[in-house]
RNA sequence: AGGCGGAUAGCUCAGUUGGGAGAGCGCUGCCCUUACAAGGCAGAAGUCGCAGGUUCGAUCCCUGUUCCGCCUACCA
């Protein structure tokens, strides 16, 4: 034996840091095109340049390293491609705070020196990120990082746009859009955020135009947006306002007169009065009724949602009272205005979802606008599909169902914004035709280019227009939604629009990991571009897993002080505590709240593998043996027995993405099986180092830790390399060695029967000498009762093992008596084998008949199992009369022994007399 | 409003062909046994949200219900 070559507790700093940095010098994670072995590829959900990484990422990102760093080990050529994206509205307004700060604003600054800001924060925090990846391990080929706003990422955005719009899949149009009065832009539907709150429902008495005596009752939540309103909507089978339909009403505080139109869409007979007002300039459903009815739009706020009424458009005490005002201040004032003038006829509280933006929580206003849309649903069709018929999985299953309903009910997509940072949108308009004046318009918010206007969408700044032949063309001041340059990530990070050999050899990708969150803001669009430009689907499948929530998010908040930096984590417990403590939670279906406890009990996990590889180290002492393929021990064939049946499961497992599952299969078989028996059990061999036996113990213990180290090794990957590199071994690097794969081989059913034997014997000896309090080191005897001959064969042949871990001399024993406290011999039960325990010297045996009344108890369970067995077996398949028999055997083995006969044979004629009836 | 998910030990969570209720941390007792006290051994602890139903048998399947969370949504 040798002095330990490691530490007694590991420690994971120096580790880390030495590696993540030596995987890189050697280049282990680097795709060749050249490869021709099967490829593996995962394009990693780009981060958001906004700041750091949160526990969340940490998640994301340990999964797909497992994953990949699997499959590298199994020979796949493997890409895991890294990259950033710019996250438009996010990072503009990360930019805008600091700006702010600093007393100036990126008006002052002006576009070009704004986005000079913006491109500086990118490069600070986009370093911060790429390093906290590597620090996570993350085995992404670094050679090839991407940025989606990168010269290639973007001519494919550009290419994109302008194919899109040829195909009659771009438009661009005066629609009702969300709008953010804060970041004072346009937003897509799913970047609205709905949150409950309490407003109220006012009925308002307008006042019939013919006969103003007479007035027709709406309700509504927002009687500000009245001053917009251009018509009544009643429905037309509606009794009450039948004769109605055609005349007009009055509209209050406005000198306008609106019609009473019929609308079975809009009106529901059932809620409110049945009358509704139709304001299309500021509601999405009175837009789509304007429509449908040729009502004008009257547009009553400006870009900052503040009440914006000409002389027109209301009375002069109107105008006075609520012009300048954001709609919730208006909105007493107007309520206040009509029932001055008894016009309110009540108001009552009303629960309604507010849209709020999901960048800055502002509330968000419908607004009439110019924008460019995405003709969603050819584009959506093809990519419903594809996940029908199973060319994409989107796993769990669960939310394959939540992906179709939102895309067959999916609406055109707004895709531009009125901010700075992002891909300035490909299209020019004429000055020559349409005057100078537009795009100074664009700096006060106001819609920048006219409705009318004809753009020229191209690649790049067309010579001249082809209607003035001007050259005087100005470039669309808007850029487009970053989710816009996301969807195009799986071949846009690979080379397209080149036909790259990485597009050859990578594309489609084969897996996606991500969270719920984004499924449509990314995965749903990845889909549908990768099939409108790829002509195939961008990855197999799409792995969801749970969410951490951070502290912005709503679960993890720093009010309830449960929020975890993932920096800090492995700082005070180790990278792979925390991958590990990932990997266990994540379980489908449920969020992941991070316990700090479970960090820590993984922490302890790595310490223990770490000293068990010190405990190898300790005997190998420079021994190399030669493997023993013939003589290996009972101990050696029922580990290996072991260690294939875990390699098998935790091979199974991965391929089904039950991260949690395989971890808890390793973390149980290394600690629970490996370290507390086998290692154990070897100690007693290794007693004498010189021997034949002592050799063999010695393989097999470093060669079940090896292939765990392998096996381990995706998950917790800085402690099996550092042990490995410790062990005997060829190659530079765990990393590119071979992952376990099942040997049918070393399974022997015999050998686990045998330890599965042995464990319960010691485990009851064990349990005895703790009742009695009985020391280590006496005497124990160990008497077999009731058991097959073959296990007590088995018993007396493992006596000197059960021995060992009993601690204490044992002494197998065949009885046919009946042991009894009182003579001195403490009985236990379990899994049918009943073994007594002999003590030698005085015992308490007022305490030992106490603690075993609670044996009894188990015993008692033990019968009701038995029974429950037998009553399966007798009406799955007709019980043999000679498994009751054998079951009616033991069940008056353990009732004699314990005296507990009359409910368990009660029970035992019940089933028999059931199963006969 | 609709859809989905959750409720299991003090805490954080596992648990599918329906039959034995589990892990980590915490707790109790014993042990510094030469890999590890960040450890070993033994143990206590749960009407599996509630009420019905199906079944010989339900944490599991069905119905209803309460509470929590998420997603989607135009109910003025």
């Amino acid at each position: 034996m040798s002095q330990p070559q490691l530490d007694k507790i590991y420690d994971p700093k120096q580790v880390e840091e030495r590696w993540s940095r030596r995987w890189i010098e050697l280049r282990l994670f680097h795709a060749s095109v050249s490869d021709r072995r099967p490829s593996y590829c995962i394009v990693i959900p780009p981060p958001n340049v906004t700041g750091s990484l949160h526990v969340g990422h940490a998640l994301n990102n340990t999964l797909q390293d497992i994953l990949i760093r699997r499959r590298r080990m199994q020979g796949y050529n493997t890409l895991w491609m890294p990259g950033m994206d710019h996250a438009g509205i996010a990072t503009q307004n990360v930019v805008e705070r600091q700006l702010q700060a600093e007393g100036t604003s990126r008006e002052v600054l002006g576009r070009e020196e704004f986005l000079n800001r913006v491109q500086q924060w990118k490069e600070h925090s986009g370093g911060v990120i790429i390093a906290q990846l590597k620090r996570l391990g993350a085995s992404c080929d670094w050679e090839r990082q991407r940025f989606t706003m990168d010269p290639g990422l973007s001519e494919a955005v550009k290419l994109v746009f302008v194919r899109l719009y040829e195909d009659g899949l771009l438009y661009r149009g005066e629609r009702l859009i969300n709008w953010c009065p804060r970041c004072l832009t346009a937003l897509s539907d799913i970047e609205v955020e709905h949150e409950d709150s309490t407003g109220k429902l006012y009925t308002i008495r307008y006042p019939l135009a013919d006969d103003p005596s007479q007035y027709l009752l709406v309700a509504t939540t927002r009687p500000e947006t009245m001053l917009g309103d251009t018509a009544v909507a009643v429905h037309p089978e509606d009794d009450r306002y039948r004769h109605l339909i055609g005349s007009r009403v009055q509209v209050l505080l406005t000198r306008r007169t609106v019609p009473i139109v019929a609308d079975p869409i809009l009106v529901d007979r059932e809620f409110g009065t049945g009358a509704v007002k139709v304001t299309p300039a500021h509601d999405f459903n009175d837009f789509e009724a304007g429509e449908r009815h040729g009502l004008p739009r009257i547009k009553i706020m400006d870009i900052h949602a503040n009440l914006q009424l000409t002389d027109a458009l209301a009375e002069p005490e109107v105008i006075e009272a609520v012009n300048g005002l954001p709609a919730a201040k208006a909105r007493p004032k107007i309520e206040q205005l009509l029932a001055e003038r008894g016009f309110l006829e009540k108001a009552e509280p009303h629960k309604m979802a507010l849209g709020k933006c999901y960048r800055c929580k502002t509330v968000v206003e419908p607004f009439l606008s110019d924008q460019w849309f995405v003709n969603i649903k050819p584009l959506a069709q093809p990519a419903v599909h594809a996940v029908e018929d199973g060319r994409v999985r989107i796993l769990p299953e669960s939310w394959k169902n939540n992906y179709l309903g939102w895309m067959r009910d999916i609406k055109d997509w707004c895709v531009s914004r009125q901010i700075w940072w992002g891909h300035q949108i490909p299209a020019w308009y004429c000055e020559g035709c349409y005057g100078s004046d537009f795009l100074r318009r664009a700096s006060d918010g106001q819609p920048l280019v006219p409705s009318d206007a004809v753009p020229i969408v191209a690649q790049t700044k067309p010579a001249a227009c082809s209607t003035c032949s001007s050259n005087r063309l100005v470039q669309d001041p808007d850029v487009l939604d970053t989710w816009f340059s996301s969807a195009l990530w799986p071949f846009s990070t690979l080379g397209w629009p080149q036909q790259t050999p990485e597009l050859k050899v990578f594309y489609p990708t084969s897996t996606l990991v991500t969270g719920l969150d984004i499924l449509f803001f990314w995965v749903a669009r990845m889909i549908m571009m990768g099939l409108k430009f790829m002509g195939d689907v961008p990855f197999r499948d799409v792995y969801i897993h749970a969410l951490v929530r951070d502290a912005e998010g709503q679960k993890m908040s720093k009010s309830k002080g449960n929020v975890i930096d993932p920096l800090q984590v492995m700082d005070q417990y180790g990278t792979d505590a925390l991958r590990f403590t990932l990997a266990a939670m994540a379980s489908p279906g449920r969020d992941v709240k991070l316990a700090e406890e479970r960090i820590e009990g993984y922490r302890n996990f790595a310490n223990k593998i770490w000293n068990a590889a010190r405990f190898i180290l300790m005997h190998l002492d420079g021994k190399r043996e030669a493997r023993p393929a013939h003589d290996r021990s009972v101990a050696d064939r029922w580990i290996l027995s072991r260690l294939n049946a875990t390699i098998r499961a935790v091979n199974q497992e991965v391929d089904q993405y039950r991260f949690d599952r395989a971890a808890g299969i390793l973390y149980h078989f290394i600690w629970h099986e490996y370290c507390d028996w086998y290692l154990e059990l070897a100690k007693l061999p290794l007693q004498d180092p010189s021997t034949a036996d002592a050799a063999r113990a010695r393989q097999t213990l470093l060669e079940t830790f090896e292939h765990l180290m392998r096996l381990l090794h995706p998950f917790m990957p800085f402690v099996t390399e550092e042990i490995w590199q410790t062990l005997p071994h060829e190659g530079n690097s765990i990393v590119i060695q071979s992952y376990p794969a099942e040997q049918p081989e070393w399974h022997s059913e015999d050998a686990e029967d045998a330890y599965s034997l042995l464990q319960r014997a010691v485990s009851l000896m064990r349990t005895g000498r703790s009742l009695l309090d009985y020391a280590p080191g006496k005497s124990i005897g160990l008497h077999v009762m009731g058991a097959q001959e073959q296990d007590r064969s088995r018993l007396d042949s493992l006596a000197p093992a059960i021995g060992h871990l009993a601690r204490g001399p044992v002494s197998v024993t065949p009885t046919i008596t009946t042991p009894s406290a009182d003579s001195g011999l403490l009985s236990l039960a379990a899994e049918g084998i009943t073994v007594g325990v002999a003590v030698e010297g005085d015992v308490d045996l007022v305490k030992a008949l106490d603690r075993i009344k609670k044996q009894k108890d188990e015993a008692g369970k033990e019968m009701n199992r038995l029974s429950a067995k037998l009553a399966n077996a007798g009406f799955v398949e007709k019980a043999p009369q000679e498994v009751i028999d054998e079951h009616r055997a033991r069940l008056q083995l353990l009732t004699r022994d314990h005296g507990i006969l009359d409910r368990s044979e009660q029970q035992l004629q019940d089933i028999l007399r059931s199963r006969t009836a």
